[in-house]
DNA sequence: ATTAATTGTAATAATAAATATTACATTACA
DNA sequence: TGTAATGTAATATTTATTATTACAATTAAT
């Protein structure tokens, strides 16, 4: 995977315990990464409804609503990207018993695991994740 | 996350239906990816006594133990690389209050869903997830 | 003994994915 | 009107993954 879930939790964090809007190149000081970066992991976050904007001078970025009402598994949701248990690219070969029938099951168990990593990150709230850092 | 885990449980999958040694050149064909690649994964695998190998010619692989005895965890954990929520490869700013803490913060998470994952895929062994391809 | 099929592994090349950079249009406050 | 910000496109760079080539070592079969 890569390290948008990190990058999505640090900005939700960063918003989380500011008590004014933050722009893009404050947070992108503070996770260290190309503020590009962070302004299009943004733009999804508000795409999912997570945070929203302020265009302008003076403008930024806030969550979208009480961080007691956003958990993790929705923060992983936004940018989640493959498979938990990884994509391989190949093309099975369809002659062989085994192949024909693999990505089907493995499917399957990656859907089983998914919901189960669903079901453990949705007991955490970002205002109880937030609550670590005082 | 890259297609280690997927090409892993093809070879095992191949392993367990097989009444003889497989080749490398064989499995290759029917995951439909680079031989060397394989051999490199069955390497692996070795190392992490899954399977084994005979030498030299009409050689191949075979499992190292009853495939009822293998757990999917256990073959989770020979090509694990990386954390599972994501590995982001900045270094936050530490002068911050939240860029200071993070790493460590996030880390625990990690770790407490990767052992939630574990525990669900060691409730499937081998056998059973080779028995949906009759 | 010799040949041939195979494992095992190193070195390199090619491809794909992630991240960084540059540029600039748009917005809204002061 | 100037300025600080969002928003986004285009491109470049870096890193990760996969493929390829090559060949030494091993062992069964002839």
């Amino acid at each position: 995977m890569n390290g948008r879930f990190p990058i999505a939790m640090h900005i939700m964090t960063l918003l989380c315990t500011a008590d004014e809007v933050l722009s893009s190149d404050y947070m992108a000081g503070s996770i260290n990464v190309n503020p590009v970066l962070v302004r299009k992991e943004l733009s999804n976050l508000i795409k999912h409804r997570l945070i929203k904007s302020q265009q302008g001078k003076n403008g930024g970025y806030l969550l979208n609503r009480p961080a007691a009402d956003i958990s993790l598994a929705g923060i992983y949701q936004a940018v989640r990207s493959g498979a938990i248990l990884g994509q391989a690219k190949n093309q099975p070969n369809p002659a062989c018993p085994i192949g024909r029938q693999i990505n089907a099951h493995l499917n399957t168990l990656e859907a089983d695991i998914e919901q189960t990593m669903l079901n453990k990150l949705g007991n955490t709230t970002l205002a109880a994740f937030c609550k670590k850092f005082e």
